[in-house]
DNA sequence: GATTTAATGGAACTGGAGTCCCGTTATGAG
DNA sequence: CTCATAACGGGACTCCAGTTCCATTAAATC
């Protein structure tokens, strides 16, 4: 994912502009027309930048995403802390459910599912964010699992997993996703948690 | 969805051999090339049909996976039935797993899935397949609901939703897909049901 | 501030997806 | 069986995404 910075690399200056200024393009042409349409020549005029270094740099629209992932991986937001499981996986739940409905991150959110869905790279790059992502939400779990709240084996990845899975599920079938969903979702993953269904995986394939 | 077959059409003998040959085309070169690298002539070639016929009938890729949808929602697999609410959703969920971990239903769904997160269309497409699927499993909660199992408020749609969003989700990180997973998504849906968090939905938006 | 060489940019080129035109096939009606 | 026409097929054409080549710019090092 991020390169070892091979032995003569410019990473200064010019190089970093162009990339944020690619990366935001990127993000603006698939929010508008979706992964479908979206080619590299448009996102080289959007960024005012020539045609010949997008494809040199990234060459396809998968690994430009993939990019575009790792970019976002590094700002990681903070978690809230209400100080009970319940109220910090509802913050969880409806901070997912605004995500998705939002009119840009939402449309960024389906072009970036779908090429995931296409290109193996691409997917490894949307784990890794959401890793990012489940490992800063995880210690309200592991909280009340220390307080005794949930069963000692609960694997808190796996309850912040299962709040978003039905809100996800839901932009993929186009269903509506109301408020309202994030509350069921937040209230469904600890009904799971407490009856112990939310444990630690069966084995560790690595990788 | 299904046009109301207008005044003198023909759907007879040749134009529905067209439409077969297509739709098997276009499965197996979503499953080889995927989403993304799905181009339309290159299916009239496998399908043994000119390249005109296939741009006039469907137009676009996801027009194409739109109708390939609505052909395999006609074919409706019958669920199974074990006497028990526990049996009948592990052996949803199992199937589930089966199909998309499948070497040939893995990588088409992958496909219909990102054609689904990317045109409307599809989408609504897709909820129409899935909904009769949930309308085919949905009598199993019915029954646990109408003996006591499950609270009365419980809505049985949510119910079967609730055992593969998990599994979906998985599919979408590209995390692991065992049989496990699928005994997990099973009991925290029964888990969920139980604590009576899976009711009708809030309100009703009839698009 | 001079030098080296990544990295970028412009312009010409190419291949194939998508379109258009028109002749051919075969379905459905009488 | 005949006729009208819906639907299909072949081939030429267009257009632009993706590639190639080379000149230009500006990081990095001294």
């Amino acid at each position: 994912m991020s390169e070892p910075t091979p032995p003569g690399a410019r990473p200064g200056g010019r190089t970093a502009r162009v990339r944020a200024a690619v990366l935001r393009a990127a993000e603006d042409a698939l929010i508008e027309n979706g992964f479908a349409r979206l080619d590299l020549a448009d996102v080289a005029r959007r960024a005012v930048v020539g045609k010949t270094t997008v494809y040199r740099r990234w060459g396809t629209v998968e690994a430009l995403i993939a990019d575009l992932l790792a970019d976002m991986a590094a700002q990681s937001l903070p978690r809230a802390d209400t100080g009970t499981l319940e109220g910090d996986l509802l913050a969880n739940a409806h901070l997912v459910q605004r995500t998705l409905t939002d009119p840009r991150q939402g449309p960024l959110f389906r072009a970036i599912l779908a090429a995931a869905l296409t290109d193996a790279d691409t997917a490894a790059a949307l784990r890794l964010f959401y890793d990012t992502r489940v490992a800063e939400w995880a210690p309200a779990v592991r909280t009340a699992v220390d307080g005794g709240d949930l069963p000692p084996a609960t694997d808190p990845a796996q309850v912040i997993r299962a709040v978003s899975a039905p809100l996800y599920y839901r932009l993929l079938t186009g269903a509506p996703l109301l408020p309202a969903h994030a509350d069921q979702a937040a209230h469904s993953a600890i009904a799971a948690a407490r009856a112990g269904t939310l444990t630690s995986p069966p084995q560790h394939l690595g990788r």
